[in-house]
DNA sequence: CAGTGGATGCTCT
DNA sequence: GAGCATCCACTGT
């Protein structure tokens, strides 16, 4: 039997919340792995989908802590965030990327891919193997599809610019985990 | 390697 | 009608 997260993990700032998701492992109906590559996004963020206001697309976002939030992306791919904060607070943690340790055999038949190293690394990636889809969009995170297993360690984490937007392109809001070879792209040198 | 462009659907202006 | 929190295939070094 496995241990979750303290109950109140994501009731904190997202800015905390993202570090510490690097390393807790990630399973969805049993397929996931330890997170590597998180990006955190606030409400007072232009980048954030939650910017502009409460919209039925980023409803779940505005809703309470511990959530998953997932949307379409580029009208093919979709994402998955992590609900953080407080109701009404809209922050999230964008999941880019992991390190497939549960489920391969799943994970190569959804991706149409052998390649480890590629099955979840994007956040697109990420979702296609885990089997992540709009019907995901409001669960609660404690409960069946979803596991979240704390780290045993603390590890060692570089914070990074963001990837693929186009506002606030400045904000070192992406954090990776150092040395990671299932990462989305390279972190930038230390 | 780097750079480009197409696929595709939905949200918001 | 524009613009995406993307990925893949393809081109050219």
């Amino acid at each position: 039997m496995t241990e979750a997260l303290s109950a109140g993990f994501f009731a904190r700032s997202v800015h905390e919340v993202a570090p510490d998701l690097i390393g807790v492992t990630l399973l969805v109906d049993g397929v996931g792995g330890p997170i590597v590559e998180v990006e955190a996004y606030d409400s007072t963020d232009p980048a954030s989908h939650a910017f502009r206001g409460r919209t039925p697309r980023n409803a779940v976002m505005f809703g309470s802590p511990g959530r998953a939030y997932v949307y379409r992306s580029y009208g093919i791919h979709w994402c998955l965030n992590l609900v953080c904060e407080e109701e009404g607070s809209a922050a999230a943690v964008l999941l880019r990327a992991l390190e497939p340790t549960h489920g391969l055999d799943r994970m190569r038949a959804r991706r149409k891919l052998d390649e480890v190293r590629l099955l979840a690394a994007g956040p697109g990636r990420l979702c296609e193997a885990l089997g992540v889809t709009r019907e995901h969009d409001g669960l609660s995170l404690d409960r069946p599809p979803f596991v979240l297993v704390p780290r045993s360690a603390e590890p060692e984490i570089v914070a990074a610019p963001r990837i693929g937007i186009t506002r606030a392109v400045d904000q070192p809001w992406r954090y990776g985990l150092k040395g990671s070879r299932y990462l989305s792209r390279a972190l930038p040198r230390a």
